[in-house]
DNA sequence: GAAATATGGTTCGGGACCAAACCCTTGTTG
DNA sequence: CAACAAGGGTTTGGTCCCGAACCATATTTC
């Protein structure tokens, strides 16, 4: 039987942790494969996010959740507070705070629903645009590097398998 | 030409994202293959995240960071604070704040190294571990609902790609 | 071996984050 | 149409989160 055990404070550094827990659960009945796929996916998208943020946000003054707030308003063009929170992935009780923020830094704008008053507009400042427009290739040709060691295919079905879960979650999830 | 515009308020729930983004941003010199991997990455985390939070810890009073700090002292036995930090993917200064709300609840415990006081370890508790050998298995369950619509080859394949990722990523990282 | 440097954890300040409680406005129902 | 219910945003309380400043302990350098 092999000696597992390294020496006692830097075993993290010797020892993967995928084989740390073959180690720990190696007996127990558990779907390895799902397990493996779904930390991964968390891993991957930790890594993503520091990366982004210590490239293209690094002297911005933005943060992740503030960018990507800003980026749904772009795209969408003026927008429902619900909606920016939902596309954004926060509660709308996050939102108010963020976009508290953005609008200190006077890169987004609130505007009453005349329509109906309980409902808040987003729109971005021309200022907040031209940030956009100088960000957006920045963060592109970072998302390029990200995946640069998979080839086409492996980035289509990446992508693809990813968008199978996403539209598993949200058509299972509760009302 | 056609019209694009669905009614004013509601066309998030009509048009989705990426053919949005494709309205948007069609003219541009962008990396799209990119960037669908990259932003499937970042959808399918959070929705994964929040799956997680709903179904398994939902009544156990513990967050996601905090059941992935116990997680990883559960793999890898009693820990210095710097690898359970690295680990988890958070700060070290985070950890400190997490590691003391878990002290609270008593499920880790920390205990001052004699062989450099300046380190710190951490152990779950007895009540930890009962509390982790209760939740691993309804955890993974969930996680193998997650990938439940991909196929073997296709979550293996999966799994593969974002491990190229981090690893480009984590061996790109700046000291 | 004393001074300078490096390493490890905590503290701090400003945001992000959620669920639940709270308003206010709109829609429904008797 | 008045009471009630539902919908939409904000507030609140507790936690997480980071980078930078800080403090104590180790290590290196001269």
């Amino acid at each position: 039987m092999r000696e597992r055990r390294t020496e006692m404070t830097g075993h993290h550094t010797l020892r993967s942790t995928e084989e740390a827990v073959g180690d720990r659960l190696g007996g127990l009945d558990l779907d390895f494969e799902a397990m493996w796929a779904v930390s991964n996916i968390y891993r991957a998208s930790t890594a993503i996010r520091n990366h982004l943020e210590q490239t293209v946000l690094r002297d911005t003054g933005l943060t992740w959740t503030g960018f990507v707030v800003m980026w749904v308003v772009w795209i969408w063009g003026e927008s429902e507070t619900r909606y920016v929170a939902k596309e954004a992935g926060i509660a709308k009780g996050t939102l108010t705070g963020v976009l508290k923020t953005l609008e200190s830094h006077r890169y987004v704008r609130r505007a009453p629903n005349p329509a109906d008053r309980r409902r808040v507009m987003v729109t971005l400042t021309p200022s907040g645009e031209r940030l956009m427009r100088s960000l957006f290739p920045q963060f592109n040709r970072e998302e390029a590097f990200v995946v640069k060691e998979l080839d086409s295919r492996r980035r289509r079905a990446l992508a693809a398998s990813l968008r199978v879960v996403v539209q598993h979650l949200e058509g299972t999830a509760r009302p």
